[in-house]
DNA sequence: CGTTCAATTGATCAGCGTCAAACTAGGTGG
DNA sequence: CCACCTAGTTTGACGCTGATCAATTGAACG
């Protein structure tokens, strides 16, 4: 464990306040672990006996049922996931497969447990993070409910552009049928809503996107903050 | 305040475990207020000034886009509404409106802040409720991605048939518009849907339904723990 | 009794999923 | 280095689900 640099573990909102007693027995029982592509790491149902922290790579959170299969976020450096679900020692809702090479590290869910009963700043900290990660599924929710699918891809445009810092030229960063089983859509749909958007200034060239109209764009998007700002 | 009996509000696992101080001084701001249908009490963007708690009547949370409006959620007696943005003071991402007489109790949202600053067992009790809240969400939205709005409908049946202790006739509790609402669905289609179950053994008399053959329904339905259990 | 709004029904239509096929790109092995 | 294989992506044709529009019925309330 030593192996790895702590201090951006450390500086993790979730992890910034805790005692550094709390701190340190917490990682004394953590693994850094590295996984190829398309590892599933956690299934559906099962009782997670980690908190997981992404440090490089990426990883799909998804759900299934009755055969079907939907991706519900994507994971990427430095978050933790299955918070929820690994305090309240709970199955969890989601499955969670690597999309690339990855490296995570493993907190035992005892000591996460055990250390959220003793620190106190850390439970403050939990409360931060779950609000922030309920928060987030209800603009999903909004997201899903509200809008038609090219609505929602024109708005997942623009907040990759707001990402990027304001680029007009990005990368999508994931396969397209992952960004149309995201934004609930097949992957047929999600290219004919790509050329849909070529009206409005959209140019894509396999995983790379130029916006050449940003306006029209927002005009047909009409993002709000109540929806998709990842703050807030 | 003293009008009304807070054993039932302290009995909630929100409050059950903190100070009795604490409970004392989150109480002396609080005001019991009665509400005519359709007030709306918050509204999205809002930054709410109370938590707000259901103790009689129903309240609905809904979201607007566009000029478009969904129904995320009913709330009922006794429970609270809008526990993270009150706790971290931000904008509310759904409005509320009662949907028939009701009565709320409406804690100061600084007096709740401030007690979960000091007081450890409210701060465990709200990750207890955040995490339950946010785990109800990726149900939902696990219900909306992966089935067929007929078969939202028939698990949404069978839930309400678990919650009544199992009895074979119930009532839908909602107006049907807003259970098509939630569903995600238009009314008129929720009303055919209602005609589809029909060969399923669904009968309904205007809010009341009737089963006559639960195990197709279930079998339609299959429904599961890891998305229509409230519990787990 | 009349007004209002929910609920239903029918007709039509658009969005989107499904199926099938062609095309592309990346990776593997000869 | 090239041929091949696999899987992702695109395109077209088609059909179903569910939305829209319009009209009617029904129920609640003043």
């Amino acid at each position: 464990m030593r192996s790895i640099d702590l201090t951006e573990i450390r500086e993790l909102p979730l992890f910034t306040d805790m005692a550094d007693d709390n701190f340190e027995q917490l990682m004394r029982g953590a693994y850094l672990q590295n996984f190829p592509p398309q590892v599933e790491l956690i299934s559906e149902g099962d009782h997670s006996d980690f908190l997981h922290i992404v440090v490089e790579g990426s990883v799909e959170l998804f759900a299934s049922w009755n055969n079907r299969e939907t991706t519900m976020a994507t994971v990427r450096p430095i978050s933790a996931f299955i918070l929820a679900a690994a305090l309240k020692d709970a199955p969890c809702l989601m499955s969670a497969r690597t999309l690339e090479k990855a490296k995570l590290i493993l907190l035992p869910a005892v000591d996460v447990r055990a250390v959220f009963e003793i620190d106190n700043s850390f439970a403050r900290a939990v409360v931060t993070e779950l609000a922030q990660c309920y928060r987030g599924v209800i603009k999903s929710t909004k997201n899903l409910k509200l809008r038609t699918s090219i609505e929602r891809l024109a708005n997942q445009l623009i907040k990759l552009h707001v990402r990027s810092g304001g680029l007009l030229e990005f990368s999508l960063n994931v396969e397209k049928k992952r960004l149309a089983s995201y934004l609930g859509m097949t992957p047929e749909n999600l290219s004919r809503a790509f050329k849909t958007l070529q009206a409005y200034g959209v140019i894509i060239d396999g995983q790379n996107v130029k916006l050449t109209d940003i306006q029209s764009l927002k005009d047909l998007a009409k993002p709000t903050a109540l929806i998709d700002d990842p703050k807030s």
